[in-house]
DNA sequence: GCGACAG
DNA sequence: ATCTTGTCGC
């Protein structure tokens, strides 16, 4: 079975109808360090015509794993660049719904704002569970990169600023945008505050939802 | 028209 | 993302 027909003129035009409906709802309110402590991160792999998601909650004072939680199932929509909501975002949102603590932020592997209806997967995650959300992406989907001061460089969209590059003193730099509830201007001082090296919660997930959707079959 | 294009 | 061994370097 092909997935074809999902790139049919009337669907994409539908989806990017969504797109800029849920665009309209983020909210680019301040978030307060003080109210970080659970951060989550949030990952999906696949393997075999399996698809996992994996939620991994990491508690910023203590420093240390708290939760994990992971939901299998099989992709039911394939990667089309700028549409990636409609293959991850569901799985996400199941894996989050079986997590019992509470999470102050998500960090969710893919784009917020830096998107071409500012409207990437982050801010899907963010507005759907209504909860503050960072997109960590590792590649660049649209947007120019401004100048360098320090270890970032703004993402720029039409003259607007959408993020951040963040560039690790030893690897590879990626890109940060809001997903929800979190300021532009509010990245760079949670960045310094949780940590600019790629952050350690989504290595986990990426871990995590490998290692599952390798060894466990759907039910 | 041609290339680029999160995971 | 995934298919995949060894290998360069700290």
């Amino acid at each position: 079975m092909s997935y074809k027909i999902f790139y049919d003129k009337a669907t994409l035009n539908f989806l990017i109808k969504i797109q800029e409906i849920i665009a309209k709802c983020v909210k680019l309110t301040p978030l307060s360090l003080k109210n970080i402590e659970n951060i989550c991160g949030l990952d999906v792999a696949y393997s075999d015509g399996k698809a996992c998601a994996a939620s991994v909650i990491w508690n910023n004072c203590k420093k240390e794993i708290l939760e994990v939680s992971t939901y299998i199932t099989q992709p039911s929509f394939p990667y089309i660049p700028g549409f990636l909501f409609m293959r991850e975002a569901p799985l996400m949102i199941e894996s989050l719904n079986k997590l019992k603590n509470t999470q102050d932020l998500l960090l969710v592997d893919g784009h917020g704002l830096a998107h071409p209806r500012k409207a990437g997967l982050a801010v899907f995650i963010g507005v759907l569970m209504d909860k503050p959300t960072l997109g960590v992406a590792k590649s660049l989907l649209i947007g120019k990169i401004g100048e360098y001061n320090g270890n970032f460089a703004p993402i720029v969209i039409n003259g607007l600023k959408v993020g951040y590059v963040v560039k690790p003193n030893r690897s590879k730099p990626y890109y940060v945008s809001p997903g929800h509830k979190v300021a532009v201007g509010d990245i760079l001082k949670i960045l310094k505050y949780i940590g600019i090296e790629y952050p350690i919660v989504l290595k986990e997930a990426h871990k995590i939802s490998k290692k599952c959707v390798r060894k466990i079959e759907i039910d």
